[in-house]
DNA sequence: AGCGCATTTGCAATCGCTTTGCTTTTACGC
DNA sequence: GCGTAAAAGCAAAGCGATTGCAAATGCGCT
């Protein structure tokens, strides 16, 4: 999931590729999330990057995902962002979320039987799916 | 989803089995979640329920959860509560979350393949599945 | 290279849901 | 009925999310 570390001009391309202005926050923003580890939330990108207000942070997270290049969604109550991968067809991989420590990570994409019996988004895979567990550090 | 109207001796056995004091509070915090139409959310309930405390409401709402007598959903940065069923079954089937309008549903179990890179809770299908999606009434 | 303007940032603050501290009240075992 | 641990009420605080406004800046155009 971390990914190598993209040069300025990939990061100034895709971000005015989707019709914002390569700020240098916004360039950074984007490619924290890029190389992280896995999904990361607004506070710990805040503290990652010491040289930018959090509401700057706040704001291009926003921005970045409003423009499709990051990734949203919500574990217990806070916003955890990841980058879009590239590839055609990105597939919306499930997460784990840890129980105990509360410590998210990306699963690899599970193939899974669906019945008759299942909303239409679910039958389509267009849903983002979350399990919930211990995990092996919390075990 | 929404239920008969359980009688006090129901609310107060099932308040009780679960190791809690069976307080008018609780009973009623209990009561009102079976006989919701779908899941509701703290501050509804504690307006709804107007002779008690907002923190009471949460603290009931909470120790009901623990107990296992209710489950909480995160929607939308909003904790959700429903009743779970008294009926026996796999407790660990999935749910289906709507991003839109917050309806919890419960979706039959599904078979997934795992990978060897996933935690071992996942592996041991020692977790709680939740999909995420737009409903088919909000589609 | 300079200008102008719309957009972005930094600072400060607010918002809404969640959670907690402390004293009084109460459920319940004996 | 008594005693005690748990629960409730009141007040307050916490936390992540979000916003207003003035200053700074990206970028198209000349």
């Amino acid at each position: 999931m971390p990914r190598p570390e993209p040069t300025d001009d990939d990061l100034r391309a895709a971000i005015r590729g989707a019709g914002l202005r390569a700020t240098r926050g916004r360039m950074v923003v984007l490619g924290t999330v890029i190389t992280a580890d896995g999904p990361v939330s607004h506070a710990e990108l805040a503290e990652a990057l010491g040289g930018f207000d959090r509401a700057t942070v706040y704001r291009n997270l926003m921005d970045l995902a409003d423009a499709g290049l990051l990734r949203r969604f919500d574990v217990d109550h806070v916003w955890r962002f990841e980058a879009l991968s590239l590839e055609p067809g990105d597939p919306r991989h499930p997460h784990f979320v840890c129980t105990d420590c509360g410590q998210v990570e990306c699963l690899p994409v599970m193939g899974f039987e669906v019945s008759e019996r299942v909303p239409a988004a679910v039958a389509a895979r267009q849903i983002d799916v979350q399990m919930r567990g211990v995990c092996d550090d919390c075990r």
